[in-house]
Parts: structure tokens; C-alpha cells; sequence
RNA sequence: GCGGCUAUAGCUCAAUUGGAUAGAGCAUCAGACUUCGAAUCUGAGGGUUUAGGGUUCGAUUCCCUAUGGCCGCACCA
């Protein structure tokens, strides 16, 4: 009998073609399966309650009529229990669990079997998307994290995904900068930390314009030029993109991510008057105090909350270089779906943008994809107000990343002292890097963020360091045993007995709801949260089931199940953007 | 003023989007290493889910009111 990769999904299916044969109404119903808690089974399917109460049926009565019509194969699968008031609980024979190990036994296997559901789409994630011109700080770790675990979950999904760092290299900003680099420009300091002397100098462009009207002017100015094509401000700008962007790369390089373009807000610029002229003749935008904007009169704010797409001084914004972005990636990457990850403070520049887009799109006949704007929580300090250091400055990435791997070293030369330096210096990167990315993945994105050193770099807990270790555990019984593929066993023991063992199974069969549901939700955290039970379970296990016992049946059933443990940990963690390790 | 988000154990967070007895970690207390790695495991205590109403067979989840916190609202991004 084969085993599908999703259990509840197949269900699912399988219910609603039951409904059908049960007599009820089945366009109607819904079966509603998802995981259960433990202690009623591995699903459990509730819509037999509200179909029956909406029809004033017996809601027990309608689930027995239910089971009755259910196919005889899938009681050879589960136990099929009706509790309470109309729940019906399904539990995964133990031989089922067997054989779901022992059909998805690689990685390729996996991704095979997961890679259905975008299969042949195209999505574009707009993610990270720092201004140049300043380092990146704890602030911008948000979306950079979510934004990459979102793309390997969607490319796990069948997709093909474009990724796109939207920088912000065209802003009004470049103005002040400029104004400050003309007048007050350290050479040394540019030659030995460019982007911190970059940073310096828009600081006192920027306060210099806040005390002196003449100095803002002055920077509008610099701006205009620069946007008129002026070639020493365009030298000027260009240089500090250069730098910034090499700056970032070493984070992202840390961080595994490998953006495949990045098409900031100045490569939009000269495209913006299709998109005046396009918006103006669907009558979408109007004329309002000089400047072009949308209202959307059917919405109870944006029918007086303008969308601001061109300046009263002709200027243009980043309204509308998010226009052109849109147009952009629908004509150039013919996108099914487009997701950008900022944080909330922008969910009504987004939900003005997306309903322009629709309104737009659909006038001119153009195919509309799928928008998403995933937001996140600010970053907050311990007082619940914006994150500042002592001094007042804002905590570098650079510095974060750096104190999490020491952190990691400490630890990692104090447990495992038998290692080489170098070796606790590559664990002790990975280590470290992956407990700053899974505090971050772990929390529901939707939250703010108390941010404290500790909780960043923690290792004990529901860390990351917590679910390496497991993996490293697993990859240390095949090293003591001397087997090899621990990825891909296909031993075949005795069959799974002791309570651990098949805790441990349901877990891991359990893989493809936790991918399924935190992709639809476009939230990691329900992956980490699974991962986590995940590693749980396999702790729990390895406490009170040893693998490397005489009875050669039973050590290979547990090599099996060992086997497919890291097989779901290691497939789990890349798809957050971790890397793992084989020993720590 | 208008609007959005948010409030869960001492602290930091979950709760599969309306399901069964609200779960973890940290901290506290009590146990487990001569046996596959103790960065681990087993157990205990800790809750009127901000308050009050409503809808429902069923509410942390949906609706209303109040309160606290964060944030957005005409040319920043």
C-alpha cells in the first residue's frame, strides 16, 4: 500500500469523496483535518460538528454515517475512534508509520514528493531591502531571515523563486549626504571604514538640515542634480552604493543568502512616466494640491488618505517606484506571486499599493499575481520602545553575529575540548549565526520584538544549538556504529514497539503538514515549532531506547528511524536558512 | 481626531487561524552520566488568557465597550 507524503491532506480526500457516498451534502462539507494533540490520535476531522448543527443533525449520528462509508484501506491505516460530541480521531497503525519511513527515504524523495503545490509558478521575493549609505543593524535581521526562509519554503513547494533585494539607493537621503560629503568629508576615515564614515557624514547632513532651513534647501538641491544626472553627485552615489553593497554582502554571506537581483529604487527611475501616464488615463490617479494621487473611494480611509505617486514638484516617490516594481516584475519575471517582507509600519503604504494595482492591472488587462505584503513586529528594546545601546546608537548586525559566535566558541571549546581550534571556529560560525536566525524564525512574525543579547545567542532551550545537537547526536551513533548514509538507510528491523520509537514516528510523518502550513501562512515559525517537538521527541528517545544494541532486528529498526529523524531536521533547518553540522 | 497592530505563567514566547484538560523555554525545586554526546532527559510548583459584555454545542481565537502598549495617517522610505 503506498503512503502518501501528507496524511491529512490524503484524508482529507478521501473523507470528502466518502461524504459524498454517506449521502451527505459533500460540496458542503468540509472535513477539516488537521493534527491532533497526542492524547486523541494523529488527526482529527471536526467538520462533521458544524455541518450537523448548521442541518440540526445528530452531529454523532452524521460521523458514524461517515466512518461507515469510509473505503476498507483506510481502516488498515488508522484507528478510527468518534469521541465527543461528533470528533473523529484518527490513529496511524504503527506498520502505516513503518511504511512512511520507509518509502520517503532521501532528500530528493522529499522535495519530490512536496513540490506540487506552486509546481511551475514564478514568485518574486522582495526581502532585506536596506537604504545604502548605512550599516545594517538588528532592525534589518527581521526581514532578511523571514524573507529567505520564505523563498527556500516556496522553491520546497515547487516555485521558482526571484530574489530581489529592493534597495533603497534613490531616497532623498543622498541629498543630505551629499551636502555633508562636499563640506565635511574625512579622507582617511573613507579610506579605512567607508561605510562608517558614510554613515557619519549623513548624520551631520541630516541634523544640519533639521537646524537650517538653507541647508535643506541646499540638499534638495544636491538631490535634484543627482537625479538630473549631474556626473560628480552620480560618482558620488555610486560610490557609496558600491561600498554599502559590499558591506551587506558579508552579512548576507553569513547569513546564506544569495539575492538573484537587486533592483533598487533608482533602477526604477526611468520608468516611472509610463506609470503617470498609464495610472492618469484609467482615471485611477488625479490631480490633488498639485501633487498625483489615488483615492480609493470604496475604502473607509483611503477614500481622504491620499496615495501619494508624484511630488507637487514632479518629483517622484517610492509610490511610485513600487508601481513600476509591480509592473516590472509581472512583465519581466511574469510572476504568479509576489511577496514583500518590511515591517507593519508600511501595511498602509501596501494596502494602498496593492489596491492600486489591482484597479490598474485590471484596466489596462493585465494578469494579476498573487500580492502578499509579510509584515513583522518592530524590534523593541527591553522598555517596549525602539531598540537603542546604551549610548544611544542602534546594535549592529555585524557586532550581533560576532558576539553569537563567541559565544558559541566559549561553549563549544568547553564541551568539546578534543577538537582542533579551527574546528571549533567553523561549528562555533554555524552555531552561532543559526541562534541569532532561529530567535528571530521562532517568534510568530506578527509580534514586536523584545530584543536582549540573550535571548539572540542563547543556547539552551528552544534554540537552534538545541535542535543541532540532536542532529549531531544522530550523525555521532552512525560514526560509533561505523554506518554510513545516515541520510538514507533503508534498513529494515523489527517492527517500531517501545512507546519512544513510535512517538518519534508520529512526529516525523507529521513533516509535510508543518511544511504545508507554514508555507500557506507564509510563517516559519510553525516549521521551528515543529522541528522543535521534532528534536523533543528524538531526545526523549534517545534517553530510553538505545540504538546500538545486540539485537540486530531492533538496532536496525532504530537506525531507520534515526536515520529519517535527520533526514526531516537537516531537509527542515535549510529550509529556514540554517546550516547544520555533524558534530559540535 | 481617524485607523491599524497588540495584551496569555515571575520573564520571553506557543497554541495549526473557532475544537477536547491553554503548552514550551528561562528562572525555582527534586531526581538521572563506570553503558550510543548531560549543549541532554524525567518530574514538581506556577493561569479568572488585561477588564466587562455578546455570538456559539464549543472562544486565547470572532463581535461590542473600556483600559494599557506600539505604530500609521499630503508630498520620508
Amino acid at each position: 500500500m503506498p503512503v502518501p507524503f501528507n496524511l491529512a491532506d490524503a484524508l482529507d480526500s478521501v473523507l470528502k469523496s466518502a461524504a459524498k457516498t454517506a449521502g451527505l451534502e459533500a460540496d458542503a462539507f468540509a472535513p477539516e483535518v488537521r493534527t491532533a494533540d497526542a492524547r486523541h490520535g494523529d488527526f482529527q476531522a471536526n467538520g462533521v460538528l458544524g455541518y450537523s448543527k448548521a442541518r440540526k443533525l445528530n452531529p454523532r449520528a452524521t460521523a458514524e454515517k461517515l466512518v461507515a462509508a469510509l473505503p476498507a484501506e483506510v481502516s488498515s491505516v488508522y484507528e478510527i475512534v468518534i469521541a465527543g460530541p461528533g470528533f473523529i480521531n484518527f490513529t496511524l497503525k504503527p506498520a502505516t508509520l513503518q511504511a512512511w519511513l520507509t518509502t520517503h527515504d532521501s532528500a530528493a524523495h522529499l522535495k519530490a514528493s512536496a513540490a506540487s503545490a506552486k509546481h511551475g509558478q514564478a514568485w518574486v521575493v522582495d526581502y532585506s531591502s536596506p537604504n545604502t549609505a548605512k550599516q545594517m543593524h538588528v532592525g534589518h535581521l527581521r526581514s532578511a531571515v523571514i524573507g529567505e526562509a520564505i523563498c527556500r519554503l516556496l522553491e520546497f513547494s515547487g516555485a521558482r523563486v526571484v530574489r530581489d533585494n529592493h534597495i533603497g539607493d534613490w531616497g532623498t537621503q543622498f541629498g543630505k549626504l551629499i551636502w555633508a560629503y562636499q563640506r565635511h568629508l574625512d579622507a582617511a576615515a573613507l579610506a579605512v571604514d567607508p561605510l562608517q564614515e558614510f554613515e557619519r557624514l549623513y548624520q551631520i547632513g541630516n541634523a544640519a538640515a533639521d537646524a537650517d532651513p538653507a541647508v535643506l534647501e541646499q540638499a534638495r538641491e544636491e538631490l535634484v542634480k543627482l537625479q538630473a544626472g549631474d556626473p560628480t553627485n552620480l560618482a558620488v552615489w555610486k560610490k557609496i552604493n558600491d561600498v554599502s553593497l559590499g558591506a551587506f554582502q558579508q552579512i548576507y554571506d553569513q547569513l546564506g543568502i544569495a539575492f538573484d537581483v537587486t533592483l533598487g529604487e533608482s533602477f526604477y527611475n526611468d520608468q516611472v512616466e509610463r506609470i503617470y501616464r498609464e495610472l492618469t488615463e484609467t482615471g485611477i490617479a488625479q490631480e490633488s494640491q498639485g501633487a498625483l494621487v489615488v483615492f480609493h473611494p470604496e475604502h473607509p480611509r483611503f477614500k481622504t488618505q491620499p496615495f501619494i505617486m508624484r511630488k507637487a514638484d514632479g518629483a517622484s516617490n517610492y509610490a511610485t517606484t513600487d508601481l513600476a516594481t509591480a509592473l516590472y516584475r509581472l512583465e519581466h519575471f511574469h510572476a504568479d506571486g509576489i511577496v514583500v517582507v518590511t515591517d507593519f509600519r508600511q501595511a498602509d503604504h501596501f494596502e494602498q499599493l496593492f489596491l492600486t494595482v489591482k484597479k490598474w492591472f485590471a484596466a489596462k488587462n493585465y494578469r494579476l499575481p498573487e500580492l502578499h505584503h509579510v509584515t513583522f513586529g518592530a524590534v523593541t528594546g527591553e522598555d517596549g520602545k525602539a531598540l537603542r545601546t546604551r549610548d544611544g546608537g542602534t546594535i549592529k548586525l555585524k557586532e550581533l553575529l560576532a558576539e553569537a559566535e563567541a559565544r558559541a566558541f566559549a561553549l563549544v571549546s568547553e564541551r568539546s575540548s578534543d577538537l582542533t581550534p579551527e574546528e571549533r571556529h567553523a561549528i562555533a560560525g554555524v552555531v552561532g549565526v543559526a541562534s541569532v536566525q532561529y530567535a528571530d524564525l521562532s517568534q510568530n512574525r506578527s509580534s514586536d520584538y523584545v530584543f536582549s543579547w540573550d535571548k539572540m545567542i542563547s543556547l539552551e532551550g528552544n534554540t537552534a544549538a538545541y535542535l543541532l545537537y540532536a542532529g549531531a547526536r544522530i550523525h555521532s551513533i552512525f560514526r560509533k556504529l561505523g554506518v554510513a548514509d545516515p541520510l538514507s538507510r533503508t534498513d529494515q528491523g523489527s517492527a517500531l514497539e517501545t512507546p519512544a520509537e513510535l512517538a518519534l514516528a508520529r512526529k516525523i510523518v507529521k513533516f509535510a503538514d508543518a511544511i504545508r502550513l507554514a508555507t500557506e501562512t507564509l510563517r516559519p515559525h510553525f516549521l521551528c515549532l515543529y522541528l522543535y517537538e521534532l528534536a523533543g521527541e528524538f531526545s526523549a528517545f534517545y534517553a530510553v531506547d538505545k540504538v546500538a544494541v545486540d539485537d540486530l532486528a531492533v538496532r536496525a529498526r532504530r537506525l531507520q528511524l534515526c536515520s529519517r529523524t535527520l533526514l526531516v531536521l537537516e531537509t527542515g533547518l535549510g529550509l529556514l536558512g540554517l546550516r547544520t553540522l555533524t558534530r559540535m
